[in-house]
DNA sequence: AAGAGGATGCCCT
DNA sequence: GGGCATCCTCTTC
């Protein structure tokens, strides 16, 4: 099988909702002190920049914090949630439009002892990698690595040349967005049918 | 300068 | 299935 590594213009288009699902399939690798660690992305969610109340970026709020969101996409936003867990989203679209993807479980691939030993486990399940946390942890992507340029050599995502079709792909409403108003009801919440690895609610 | 709350996961029954 | 850990970010005084 192929793998490619997926360029800037993946990530630059201007249509979030369809990037959130060509995501679904794709893997993500992580390469840290020379550890190789990856998995197939298998659940997202989106979060559309000025008009979705559930995005960090509504309203076009810029604070040194979502400063990320308003770069050109193809680089990654982490910030940390509850004080403790980081919390990976891909970067889409041009300079000025903050939309961002958050990754929420992938199925494990390369690097599983190393993913096993971050996560302080000794056996695989899917709560290895099922959470936004847990699977930045398995990879050992921390806030460090917010504004990182996802066409490099330590954090990147891969095409592996498979074409998953759309029922094959359930949307639903996104986690933990119940402030968001009639954001909260949604459908951009993006996981694979069938994936023993998504998370649970 | 201070306080409230958050895109959650763990560890225990 | 439920309580708790734990601290940064933003808003407001």
């Amino acid at each position: 099988m192929s793998a490619s590594k997926l360029k800037r213009d993946f990530y630059l288009r201007n249509n979030i909702i369809l990037i959130a699902q060509e995501l679904l399939g794709k893997r993500i690798c992580s390469c840290q002190n020379g550890k190789l660690t990856s998995g197939i992305i298998v659940e997202t969610e989106a979060y559309a920049g000025p008009e979705d109340r559930a995005s960090h970026a509504y309203g076009g709020k810029r604070t040194q914090r979502t400063e990320v969101m308003y770069h050109s996409g193809g680089i990654a936003y982490v910030y940390l949630c509850y004080g403790m867990h980081s919390l990976f989203n891909v970067v889409t679209n041009r300079d000025g439009i903050p939309h961002a993807i958050l990754v929420r479980a992938i199925e494990p691939d390369r690097g599983v002892d190393i993913m096993l030993r971050r996560r302080n486990r000794n056996s695989v399940s899917p709560s290895l990698t099922a959470g936004p946390a847990c699977l930045t942890q398995a990879l050992g992507i921390t806030t460090a690595h917010n504004g990182i340029n996802l066409a490099g050599k330590i954090i990147w995502i891969e095409d592996l040349g498979i074409k998953l079709r759309k029922k094959y792909i359930i949307a639903g409403p996104r986690v933990g967005v119940s402030y968001a108003g009639k954001d909260a009801a949604l459908p951009w919440r993006f996981k694979i049918r069938n994936s023993n690895w998504t998370s649970k609610p």
